[in-house]
DNA sequence: CGAGCGCTTGACCGGCGTCAACACCCGTGG
DNA sequence: CCACGGGTGTTGACGCCGGTCAAGCGCTCG
């Protein structure tokens, strides 16, 4: 077949007017006035699973709005382990600190293909000043970004290992079939919730025993969730 | 009920411009063309240890500046279990995502006696929309408060209960003199790392006993880090 | 001085980590 | 077509870290 290519694919500039999923985004409430102020190009990236968007205390480019796919946010300890500290899932900013410090605090690296635009850090300090609508929404996904960190400290990182991954299940359902969920790696799962692999998969295994779930395939990363009140008060 | 008198001291209203650790502040670079838009008094405000400032998912009137003290972020788990998300020190904001969704996430509480200062929200809608100055500050604080967040999943939720008090023995020095560091409630403690109180007393004890800290009074609030590097790689 | 609270310490136990074997899926090549 | 091998997920055996329960200590304050 095809080699496969290294680099993130470039898909063209796009039109933000037309975006699929405008009302989730930074753009969803901008004015012609507000497009007409735009003159840096923004473009279009594909991801492929596993590859890297950008890297701990990088320089940062821009801000990626995350259109499709699944991004993990990913920390180094000082003494080298890797921590997932959130996912970010479709109509989430990719990087906002950089918006403040020009450099990102964590790696970001695609968990599923993910296609994504990137905003120039040029376009958002001039939009910000100049468009109270933007400002707003800014506003919004600063606010989301800190209560989905807060979250996964509260709900995820506290408590057994079988409720962990029971509030995994829970957080991940998908938001336009509630009742099915995404798993991910045993080994990421163990990265975000403080748990070996193994505990993990024990863990999943257990649910599965006790009826409260069902794989949807045989890759374990789909499960049918049939018992959601039994997973809230494990 | 007879809604009891909180006594949490009002202690007048706030000179910004005269603030003493103005420099750390939201308002550090505001001009005096920007404080003459501020027509809203900014109450001065003292609270007493364990005293709540506002409950979780409480209605925000203001976001508060931690002047002196320290003060923090508790959430309650659906199980009624008490996480602590955060704690914060002079210079930082609380409760900044009132700025977007005009509630707190999260209650907090005063750990030791505590002065802030409160500021409407109607004063921060004003000047964040007409001071670039105060919207790069304000930027600057929710970039903090992300990081902060990522920085306690990341640093403190980590690991074997040694490094997590290692970890937050680190994290909590004193700025001005960084030999020295502030402990808490075991039980708070616990709550913050995840780890049952008893266990966090065990790891201190085992801290003091391996000659990495020493306690500087007899309230086990106090200790001294007598090898900082010897705390890092434990 | 005694009551009460918070901190420490001890003994024991259970949950999770560790190490290892095995199952399963898939792509590759004979 | 099957054999093979690597990668990932599952399961088992066992040990240790941290949770549980309980006793004791030292402060503070009435």
């Amino acid at each position: 077949m095809i080699p496969i290519k290294i680099d993130s694919a470039w898909r063209g500039t796009s039109d933000c007017r037309s975006c699929g999923i405008r009302d989730m985004v930074l753009f969803a409430d901008l004015n012609e006035q507000d497009f007409s102020q735009i003159h840096t190009p923004i473009d279009d990236l594909v991801f492929a699973p596993d590859q890297t968007l950008y890297p701990e205390g990088g320089q940062a480019l821009g801000v990626f709005t995350l259109r499709k796919g699944m991004v993990k946010l990913v920390r180094s300890t000082a003494d080298g382990r890797a921590r997932i500290v959130r996912v970010l899932r479709p109509g989430d900013v990719i990087g906002l600190e950089a918006l403040a410090t020009a450099h990102y605090d964590s790696e970001a690296v695609a968990m599923v293909e993910a296609s994504v635009c990137r905003i120039p850090l040029s376009v958002l300090h001039h939009l910000s000043a100049n468009s109270p609508r933007l400002h707003l929404r800014l506003m919004q996904k600063w606010q989301q970004a800190l209560k989905d960190a807060d979250d996964w400290l509260a709900e995820l990182n506290f408590g057994t290992a079988r409720q962990r991954v029971a509030g995994l299940a829970l957080k991940m359902r998908d938001s336009e079939t509630p009742q099915h969920t995404s798993f991910f790696a045993r080994e990421d799962m163990g990265a975000m919730l403080d748990l070996k692999l193994e505990t993990v998969s024990r863990e999943i295994s257990g649910l599965v025993r006790d009826g409260l779930i069902k794989p949807l395939d045989k890759s374990g990363r789909r499960y049918e969730i049939l018992d959601a009140s039994a997973l809230m008060s494990v």
